[in-house]
DNA sequence: TATTGTTATACTCTATAACTATA
DNA sequence: TATAGTTATAGAGTATAACAATA
């Protein structure tokens, strides 16, 4: 009954392990449905985010996103010189630009938004419906700290 | 009831958002404690590795972290400049290189085994206990893709 | 003075290609 | 010929520092 007893302490377990090979797993699984449309998977994301609700400015989508403000500038550059989004000066602020998607990037980002699904629940696929909410709820909670 | 109804396609409820994002919040709170022992996480998921089971070749490890195996060149190299790994020729295929802890990874392994667990009960926090073991068995099922 | 966006630059992480030694 | 390890190198992704415009 010395430390021989009781699981290994598999790398497979830890939760930084874990995590980030979800993570790779569902990049594998979503970028190639993701290719069709001419995007990435984080150009899809800066989609989804600056299409919902009123139009945010590039600092407040690089603070939702978690990413530094000089990394948004590049990443809108990406979608701005594809014409999916337009960069406007915020009414009010002439310092902000407030990103709003084009109607083209409207359109890919809808088509994303079913392509995403899609890829998730390849992803989730091993899980029960009721199991695959439980996780999204519980990194949910956990990301937000609550 | 056009496109406004119904909860909107928000970023932060996407799998690939909150899986960076929790990956973000573990190393937030684990880094800080790691630094005492000398090491970063990925060092000690390293160490992890080598230190469950039979000894590996670093090609072994290479494939169960999901790494490259010139990536693993360079962190067995981090780990036997500090001391805590040694490479030995393997008995048999004198091509491979067996990693083994030295006491000191050996120490330095345990600590930082005991670490992680708090890191991860810090993450976790938000979660009942039922909860938190069902996120981790329902990212290893993903993970494993069963 | 502080903030937003921008550019230049550097750092980290990782992989691809080519080499050496073994098999 | 094929495999394990290695090196050199290049490509993502990201951040820090410094600057211009605006507040």
């Amino acid at each position: 009954m010395s430390s021989d007893l009781g699981a290994p302490p598999a790398v497979t377990r830890r939760l930084g392990y874990l995590l980030k090979h979800a993570q790779l797993r569902l990049a594998e699984l979503a970028e190639p449905l993701y290719e069709p449309l001419g995007v990435t998977g984080r150009q899809l994301a800066l989609l989804t985010l600056f299409g919902e609700g009123p139009a945010q400015s590039q600092q407040d989508g690089a603070a939702r996103l978690g990413v530094d403000r000089t990394t948004m500038v590049a990443l809108v550059d990406e979608l701005e010189a594809k014409g999916l989004v337009r960069r406007e000066v915020a009414p009010g602020d002439r310092r902000k630009r407030l990103v709003t998607l084009t109607a083209e990037g409207e359109r890919v980002r809808a088509a994303g938004e079913e392509v995403t699904r899609r890829a998730e629940a390849l992803l989730l696929d091993p899980l029960s419906e009721r199991d695959a909410e439980q996780l999204r709820a519980a990194l949910g909670r956990v990301v937000r700290g609550e």
